[in-house]
DNA sequence: TTGTAAGCGTTATCAA
DNA sequence: TTGATAACGCTTACAA
């Protein structure tokens, strides 16, 4: 591999003219020197290391990625909306001339590791952090960190992306009460770490309240999110175990999941069941009857998310830390009026 | 952040000794210091620069994971089976000490540019590369580099894992031609240059040939093998475009994609159209009715890939530098038998 | 058992 | 416009 040295050797320069050009001041280097010595450049194939540049910097360009290792025992990546939002995301930061390193992680300790072992840039959560982490995270790094889909009001460091979760869990539970539905039920991840599914059931909560619908507490379905998980719960509801007439589902993978396991069973959606979800996954209007669902824009997501990065990273001055993205309900075929 | 010098300073050795013992070669060490040193690792949090020690050590720890930007314009990550594996290997590059870069790439420059840049020690690409992309690739990388699925016979640094996809072609084809069917279309993104899909294909022909079924060219259905393309096959299917009682799609996703498409229009699966699929997605045995298809190890698959990978940046004798895993049909409620 | 010196490839700073 | 020098944090090789 040529080094700026060989290359400063046989120009008869010294390295730090070479080094000029490579990085583009031309205004400290002649016009005769540089045409020679970019000759050279393409001649060599040369290409800066990195490691050195990094070292000499005290910047990597360098943005981590981080993951939560597993969740209910299995490889993340194989939910759509994660492996979208990270394909986004990746492509996102490579063009922005930066390199990706993707970690998943199972304690807050190797997040500082890692960030200090590389010098990395900044960093990006795409798997919620309940608070106690994000505040761990945030005080043994310097680098800005930008947390998807976690809450956190309280760290002025923390830079977050979201969605108005609360208004998705509102306007779909909303939207089934107009369609005169009155016995719903919310299934989802809940605990009271899990403030995503927190703020989509305390919508789900107040629309009921608006509408004077009793709260039932059995229509709190607590359960992972993967599609067979719906399965099962759709069984339960063909097999009558709840008495509901809708079931507002906090991820489209639980909703078609849950579509399925009542088919099987006998129980058709729309007619004996109204489902919505929540993503607005491509698949969504590819599955009959296609999903109603409460859409959030993925892309949108990581863009903001790498945008505030970089702008954090450049010390530009932010308007404000955080985003929090619109959601809108995606009317399809899965509610039906109740009669 | 703590270096070295600072803890060699604070704990009055040179350097030299730290740095001994954190990298555990305690026989240079005294059993004195090394406690003193580690309490004073532990004090101030120190983490090792990795820049630095690629810089002197030339060897990175870091290995490059690189996909291909775009197929039919649309994030690759949005494909399950890709995303799956993906997942399986940042796990297992993790777990053997590693860091993973991942890196879309649109042109083989940019590959061996990444490579050298960041001097990491070996390189996975997940998505398939046409031969001469590969030996490009090769020849302008000293690093070993692990290729999965994709084909190359004539150049020897070339480390491949893959599944047997003649094979696959050929079961998946005689179990349809053994439950009665003789008018079998293959479904698949066909090209020269795809030596996955050519190869499914062609154990596809030689089950035809071996029942001495005439081939029909217009039963080579070429489409790109998301959902919705199968959509639009199934609707072609349920509409009587083809002539055919069976289709063997060349993914789960596609195939799936044509049940619904099917369905949707009228044509019920496996009565009146028997679909095989490949790659034995998770979603398969979820969906209803339950798809029949050939199966893959994606674990497997991404462990071969890694220690293939390790050992060969470890100069281990590879016994082969290849890896053909086996497949086999997973039979389950897509394909009925024709009467 | 401990320490010294040189070097990895780059950039910042200052001098010529 | 060009170059010399030191520095980034670490490891290797060798000396004490």
């Amino acid at each position: 591999m040529a080094t700026l040295k060989d290359i400063a050797i046989e120009a008869g320069v010294s390295i730090m003219t070479v080094s000029n050009v490579i990085n583009g001041k031309h205004s400290k280097v002649s016009d005769q020197t540089i045409t020679s010595i970019q000759e050279l450049v393409k001649k060599y194939n040369y290409v800066p290391n990195l490691s050195a540049r990094s070292l000499s910097k005290k910047s990597s360009k360098l943005i981590a990625i981080f993951i939560n290792s597993y969740e209910a025992k299995q490889n993340l990546f194989k939910d759509p909306y994660i492996s979208e939002l990270f394909g986004e995301l990746e492509s996102l930061i490579r063009q922005s001339g930066y390199y990706a390193i993707i970690r998943s992680v199972e304690t807050v300790e190797n997040v500082s590791t890692i960030l200090h072992n590389w010098n990395v840039d900044g960093a990006i959560f795409i798997s919620q952090q309940p608070k106690e982490a994000m505040n761990e995270i945030l005080e043994h790094s310097k680098c800005p960190i930008v947390f998807i889909d976690s809450y956190n009001n309280d760290n002025p460091k923390a830079i977050m992306v979201g969605v108005n979760d609360y208004k998705g869990g509102y306007i779909a539970t909303k939207y089934l009460i107009s369609n005169g539905h009155r016995k719903i039920a919310f299934a989802g991840c809940y605990s009271e770490t899990n403030e995503i599914v927190s703020q989509r059931y305390q919508g789900y909560r107040k629309a009921l309240e608006e509408s004077n619908i009793p709260y039932v507490e059995e229509n709190l379905i607590n359960t992972f999110t993967r599609y067979e998980d719906g399965i099962n719960i759709g069984r339960d509801m063909a097999n009558h175990n709840y008495d509901v007439s809708a079931v507002f589902a906090a991820a489209d993978l639980l909703a078609l999941g849950i579509i399925e396991g009542a088919r099987i069973n006998g129980c058709v959606v729309p007619n004996d069941l109204s489902v919505i979800g929540f993503d607005n996954l491509d698949l969504c209007s590819l599955v009959t009857p296609k999903l109603t669902t409460v859409s959030q824009d993925v892309k949108k997501k990581a863009e903001s998310a790498v945008n505030l990065l970089l702008d954090a990273i450049n010390q530009v001055d932010i308007p404000s830390q955080n985003i929090t993205l619109d959601v809108q309900l995606e009317v399809r075929q899965t509610v039906q009026k109740k009669v």
